[in-house]
DNA sequence: CTCAGTGTTCAGTG
DNA sequence: TCACTGAACACTGA
């Protein structure tokens, strides 16, 4: 599910039922892959009886700030989401089992009850996202290698312009590059890309001043946007490329009637328009 | 049966 | 150090 909008989303949900709760009781079983090697012991320990006082974001991280370390932190992968028992999504989620017995959700990972009768649940459908333990999440890694995080410190024109300029890279790689900003995926770069009028493969450092401060502020606007919109993707602006991008026929197209092409670029589908990126 | 996917990391190369 | 590529991870759904 997960690029910055949709982990604010689930930040917001978190802490919806978490505020201020102690943690009562955590449910989980033993995955070496998703846990990164913690046991169910240890996540039990670390967590049960522990107030929630803030739930916090960075990039694609969330982590839980308790009354005392250590503090959960949370990556989605792709597939990763959290659910509460009164999460629209679930009408969504497939169960194997009985019908209404949707709670707790397929491929949940672990599930907190919180004193005030709440709960939450991380599902985690492919294995790539993770939960880690940190008694100082901010000043370790992963969260320490994290670029600036657009929608909390998007920097100020000047800066981006300089930033981008002092690298070679090419821009869409450089744009999902979590060490220098902290947040976009694949279809975010694709569409912020698209709104700039930027090829995707051109060289951060070629793009004139005018370019760069665009980028900057289409990064700015599409992620407000999309935080806005709250995990409702078909309230997106219809104009968005982002309607349209999954569909790779060869006549594929945007709102405007432009073709849509579909390159490979750092491993992953790029869609873009010739007709108006340059 | 095959393959791509809203992600990340690591090894290998230049 | 920077930058790029490909593979690995893991597994569902088209």
């Amino acid at each position: 599910m997960p690029e910055l909008p949709a982990v604010e989303h689930g930040r917001r949900l978190a802490e919806s039922v978490s505020l201020n709760q102690v943690i009562e009781r955590v449910s989980c079983r033993r995955d070496d892959i998703v846990f990164e090697g913690v046991s169910p012991a240890r996540i039990r320990r670390a967590l049960t009886g522990k107030r929630v006082l803030a739930v916090h974001r960075k990039g694609k991280h969330i982590w839980f700030e308790l009354d005392q370390p250590p503090h959960p932190l949370f990556h989605f992968g792709m597939t990763g989401s959290f659910y509460t028992p009164r999460s629209e999504a679930l009408k969504f989620m497939p169960h194997p089992g009985p019908k209404d017995m949707n709670w707790p959700p397929r491929f949940a990972k672990i599930h907190l009850f919180f004193s005030n009768g709440n709960e939450l649940v991380m599902t985690n459908k492919r294995r790539l996202g993770r939960i880690r333990l940190r008694r100082d999440p901010e000043n370790e890694p992963p969260l320490n290698q994290l670029g600036f995080d657009p929608l909390l410190n998007l920097q100020a024109p000047k800066e981006f312009v300089h930033a981008l300029q002092a690298r070679n890279a090419v821009i869409k790689p450089l744009l999902m590059n979590q060490s220098f900003i902290a947040g976009i995926g694949n279809w975010i770069a694709d569409e912020v890309l698209y709104q700039s009028k930027i090829k995707p493969t051109r060289r951060a450092g070629s793009l004139s001043e005018a370019e760069a401060r665009l980028l900057r502020n289409k990064i700015k606007h599409v992620i407000q946007t999309a935080v806005k919109a709250d995990g409702r993707k078909d309230h997106f602006p219809r104009t968005w490329l982002y309607h349209r991008r999954w569909n790779k026929n060869s006549h594929s197209q945007t709102i405007n009637g432009k073709p849509i092409k579909h390159i490979t670029l750092a491993g992953r589908t790029t869609a873009w328009v010739p007709d108006v990126q340059r």
